[in-house]
DNA sequence: CGCTCGTTTGAGAGGTCTCAATTTGGGTGG
DNA sequence: CCACCCAAATTGAGACCTCTCAAACGAGCG
């Protein structure tokens, strides 16, 4: 059952499709699918070959690895975004699993399609190659985070910038703690005493609301000398 | 001074620019410049704009990132490879500072050209789009290795891919051991225990050459559960 | 009301880093 | 050609961070 093209302005709006011309964008939809999945639902897995590029049109999709069991949370993502470019791309085997966190709707767009249409409209290879380019850094940053920060100074980094995002002071905790841990690369054990000892660097928490009373002093602790959030 | 196409032939048998129309890939080498470096010169600085996009042609370049006076090396590059491609495409900050570590020779692309030239040649477009998703993957691996193998287990299965790309069960460290390290994410110290600890599991080590002695036995300490290197 | 599961707290072990001392190896100058 | 020198590498000791395991706590749900 293709997509309804009514379905699809959130879609259509995503860099990724923004740009490419109306015929290869209705063609596309028309290819491809738009499906719901209910939560901890298994998208894919880490080895297989994709079948599909996926967009999150609504719910919430967790991006891990697995080794021996151990789950490592890589990404999280909420409307609206992509996911698993890179494996359609190069036609080769996804390095991460998928799964749903709360009930989910996915565009499935088959990868066939996408490695035609990005043949034949350049400016899809375009938002191909600005979505490529963002997820790159975006990894990088992570990389360096994890090789270069305390857990305690990725926490209060995360805080930071979900502050930032949130436009307040205040905010919500998106996920479990146990989930956002395993994202910041700790462990729900690190993740609880690292949030306690924030309560000295201008954090406090209490339940899922987390709140930066003091954001000069948490910056101080999260880059005695780190340059400004490139 | 432009650079002249007698030059070229290795960079024009990249993936990045082979696709490309001669005619394109003419006109981006006579606006582009070969440039040689010393040891130890730096290219770039962590948090600059993005002036060129660099192809190593000759030599070996670092690419590091920097915090508090600390380095991490990120990468290591050999000819022929390209680098900082995403910020040069995206036009944001470096995320990484770049050094080369042997006298080398570097093809400079202004930015602006990779930029043009991308807008106009399909053919490029595609070749960038499968760099970015291959670097992409790249930093998804190192990141996937660095959260869930033990120090050792990361020098462990550097030693298994640098005897698969050898061809052979013995090969020369490429670098000091120090910078081997700092890209494996671990201390000159911790190094050198791993691999003292490695001797129980099928290597063997002597001055700058490291031997394999027991491939399954080293597999089998990497990988107590893990994929088919994917 | 009593599970169940996530979170927090506690105690202890392990891995990795830091700091310091020693050894090794490569390069230089006599 | 050798002795010396410097930087890198190794080794040792100890501290620190983070993890593991275990238990207590608390909130949501049947």
């Amino acid at each position: 059952m293709p997509v309804r093209l009514a379905d699809t302005p959130a879609i259509r709006a995503l860099p990724l499709f923004s740009e490419m011309s109306e015929q290869s964008f209705a063609e596309m939809m028309d290819r491809s699918m738009l499906q719901r999945f209910p939560a901890r639902a298994d998208i894919i897995r880490e080895g297989e070959m994709p079948d599909f590029l996926y967009v999150v049109v609504e719910g919430t999709i967790d991006l891990f690895a697995t080794r021996d069991g151990v789950e490592s949370t890589i990404d999280i993502l909420y409307p609206v975004s992509s996911f698993i470019l890179a494996a359609v791309v190069r036609d080769e085997p996804y390095l991460k699993s998928a799964r749903t966190l709360a009930p989910s709707q996915l565009l499935m767009v088959p990868s066939q399609v996408v490695r035609d249409t990005f043949t034949r409209d350049a400016a899809f290879a375009r938002g191909i190659v600005g979505e490529l380019a963002a997820r790159y850094r975006s990894v990088t940053r992570v990389l360096k985070n994890d090789r270069m920060l305390s857990s305690t100074e990725r926490l209060a980094s995360w805080v930071l910038s979900s502050a930032r995002r949130a436009g307040r002071d205040s905010f919500e905790l998106p996920l479990e703690k146990r989930k956002l841990a395993s994202y910041l690369g700790m462990t729900p054990e690190s993740y609880s005493r690292g949030m306690t000892a924030l309560e000295q660097h201008g954090v406090s928490s209490h339940g899922a609301t987390i709140t930066v009373t003091d954001a000069a002093r948490l910056k101080e602790f999260v880059r005695p000398a780190m340059n400004e959030d490139i």
